[in-house]
RNA sequence: GGCGGAGUAGCAAAGUGGUUAUGCAGCGGAUUGCAAAUCCGUCUACGCCGGUUCGAUUCCGACCUCCGCCUCCA
């Protein structure tokens, strides 16, 4: 049994999906006008791991993630740059799938886009139009009419008259109320523009999510989720859309992932600091970000910071060195203890730390089991590897992730290297402990650890 | 101000009304020429103040501090 915490509800619930065995899942995806950053990465491998844990649970999950590509943003960036929206989203679309791939983020079962779909969107709004949820401004726009939707704010406990008081006035005068919001917006000259009932224009931001969410998986569905900033207005106006639109409940479980800080600060766009996936990348391997994105539970905030990455590093490290000369048995059962507390802890609300504690019992297991009942060894290997695979780690090498960033460094660091290793052998065949210290100095200060094995060879790895 | 979340040992981070979280770091031991890796053992905790209880880090109340949302942001 499976147990969420719920956005809407504010506790953990038994998850039962609307039809059985199946889940429909839509989780908000990128505004693509720029590079992704850690954060949209942490809300990626947090739906990730979900959606491979439902699936290792035996659930038949339709996981949908929409590409926002219609946005002022967007619209902007594209006329600095002087190319059409088009050519700017379809380059960051591409950015992302290429940094969703390096991360191991399996890829959405669906990716709507809003451009592809302004027709189920027009649908849409010409619906609440004719119930009367929404109105034609005379600017041109059509907003939702917030005071008419009764419900409003069930998400995120916002009272609509305590949301008028904090309104910022005389921003649009053509809104009947000031906490109403755009579903439709009059073209500006120079945008990109689509024909409309109610004249040239483009979808305003939530409609398009209510729009394709229908379109893909029904009036009602089971988990919808995103980012800490989308409860408040996105998802809320989503909610108001959606049920304005179709009388019924929109959406069964919120879901929403903590925030990504740095200097305890939110990371994000407008603050401006922001680390992007991509370089981040280029210093840690990508299962040490993603152990790190999954080393604190799901909604929990997390610190990006050096230390942090690197804790992530040395704690993979310890499972790699585990599965270290261990071969990967065929089959393990769900009978296995630590796989049947690693199934129970994820069930859990997706307790993602708890299951990497289960998997340092489990490495802890291993190499007891390597040194003193090796048969024994492959199955419980084949168990890590198991729990691994559920978070989407542990999938390389382990030699070749050990000792990775040495084939990056430079070659004549290499050589170096490597030639300090065969003075140091050579002063170990020779008894000169004093000669084979001095060489393990001069590579320390390399940042390079040496390892000597049993069978006389000596390996090494890269340790800062 | 409204709404929501959080304060756990040197660091990171779970969890629980009474029994070892876990990882890194530290300390002692095994192993090793010495290391590394591994194993065994071990020291540092639950923001503050009350209350409930035989017993609270865990429940309740007050307080302090921090963070997020309330404007585009994952």
């Amino acid at each position: 049994m499976l147990n969420i915490y719920n956005t809407l509800s504010k506790t953990k619930e038994e998850f039962h999906p609307i039809e059985a065995g199946k889940v429909g899942m839509y989780v908000c995806g990128i505004t693509v006008y720029d590079y992704c950053h850690i954060g949209h990465a942490r809300v990626m491998v947090a739906f990730d791991v979900i959606v491979r844990h439902m699936r290792a649970r035996g659930y038949e999950v339709n996981y949908i993630r929409n590409i926002t590509d219609i946005d002022d943003k967007i619209f902007q960036r594209a006329e600095e740059n002087g190319e059409s929206y088009k050519v700017l989203t379809a380059r960051f679309i591409d950015a992302m799938h290429e940094d969703e791939r390096a991360l191991h983020v399996l890829p959405p079962d669906a990716e709507p886009c809003a451009s592809d779909n302004i027709s189920e969107i027009l649908e849409m709004i010409a619906t609440l139009v004719e119930k009367g949820a929404a109105y034609r401004a005379d600017n041109g726009d059509v907003y939702f009419a917030v005071e008419n939707f009764e419900s409003y704010g069930q998400l995120t406990n916002k009272k609509v008259d305590e949301l008028l008081v904090g309104a910022r006035v005389g921003v649009e005068v053509s809104k009947r109320s000031p906490v109403d919001f755009a579903l439709w917006k009059a073209a500006k000259p120079g945008e990109a523009s689509w024909p409309s009932p109610w004249g040239e224009g483009r979808p305003g931001w939530h409609i398009e999510c209510s729009a394709m969410s229908t379109k893909c998986l029904g009036n009602t569905f089971d988990i919808h989720g995103g980012g800490p900033d989308l409860p408040f207005p996105h998802h809320e106006n989503e909610i108001a859309q959606s049920e304005a639109a179709t009388g019924q409940k929109y959406v069964n479980t919120w879901m929403h992932a903590g925030a990504v800080r740095v200097d305890n600060e939110k990371m994000s766009k407008s603050l401006g600091n922001f680390f992007t996936i991509r370089d981040v990348l280029k210093k840690y391997h990508p299962e040490v970000v993603r152990y790190f994105l999954i080393s604190s539970h799901y909604r929990s905030p997390i610190s990006y910071s050096e230390d942090n990455l690197k804790i992530a590093a040395a704690a993979l490290r310890r499972f790699y060195i585990a599965l270290r000369g261990v071969e990967i048995g065929e089959s393990t059962s769900i009978d296995g203890q630590d796989l049947a507390r690693f199934y129970a802890v994820m069930d859990d609300d997706f307790n993602t730390p708890e299951a990497l504690a289960v998997m340092f019992d489990t490495a802890k297991s291993l190499n007891v089991l390597k040194d003193r009942n090796p048969n024994k060894a492959p199955d419980v290997a084949a168990e890590l590897k198991l729990m691994g695979a559920s978070l989407g780690l542990l999938q390389e090498d382990p030699e070749a992730f050990i000792q990775s960033g040495t084939e990056e460094i430079n070659g004549q660091l290499k050589e170096e290297v490597e030639a300090l290793i065969a003075q140091r052998k050579a002063a170990r065949e020779a008894k000169d402990w004093g000669l084979a210290d001095q060489a393990r100095d001069a590579l320390k200060a390399r940042n390079v650890v040496v390892e000597d094995r049993p069978d006389g060879s000596t390996i090494w790895r890269i340790e800062d």
